[in-house]
DNA sequence: TTGATAGGCAAGCGGCAACTTGCCTATAGT
DNA sequence: ACTATAGGCAAGTTGCCGCTTGCCTATCAA
């Protein structure tokens, strides 16, 4: 069993959080984000005027979730979408139907 | 737009709590449960062992995420699995590459 | 070294969601 | 008609989650 997170329910508890998919949206569309840059995105293009530190315990759930990696640099904390714990979360109740049984 | 619900926040909800993820399983080995079964199942495979309008609850959630249709016969009202808003909630955030830049 | 910037920790508050409890309706069997 | 079964409605409780507030640490620049 791997040591990664995100394999549990967690990544269903992040995702429910609207602000949590927005912080989402945000890093899929520009990675490596501090937290500052993070709230004033936020802010300033989706009016979420969410204080620092409710910003920063999102992104710990998230991060919690294995949908956030971070690095440091300096101090600097720049943040990364890992989209792998998503990819396969609906296959729990997709059935594929085999694409053609060969006659 | 369709008329169907299941397009916004409420897929998010619904998949959060693990009773209903629970419920979506049940049904997903066996469609067409009444609330019954669905209650006797889930306190005999899972050992959970909530009321029946709890269980009843959690439907009312789930189908209005448009994740259960139901349907009334007689007094029995028989609940299905729709995996249809499950097919793309991911997509918001995966990023396809184009599978190959012809040459 | 002092001040400014980037971030962390922890306690506290308020609201909502999950669950229970009690009662009610509707269908089916005898 | 009466009883049992399948389900619905609504109020009340409890625990958790999102958010704030206050204070603390760490890095960098002057």
């Amino acid at each position: 069993m791997p040591i990664v997170a995100g394999m549990g329910d967690e990544v269903f508890k992040a995702l429910a959080d609207p602000t949590r998919r927005k912080i989402l949206d945000e890093l899929a569309e520009r990675q490596g984000q501090t937290l500052f840059e993070i709230c004033s995105r936020l802010s300033t293009k989706h009016q979420i005027g969410l204080s620092r530190q409710a910003i920063s315990q999102h992104l710990a759930v998230l991060e919690a979730a294995g949908l956030v990696e971070t690095r440091r640099e300096g101090r600097y904390k720049f943040h990364d979408l890992n989209t792998g714990p998503l990819e396969r979360i609906t296959d729990r109740w997709i059935r594929r139907e085999p694409p053609e049984s060969h006659r």
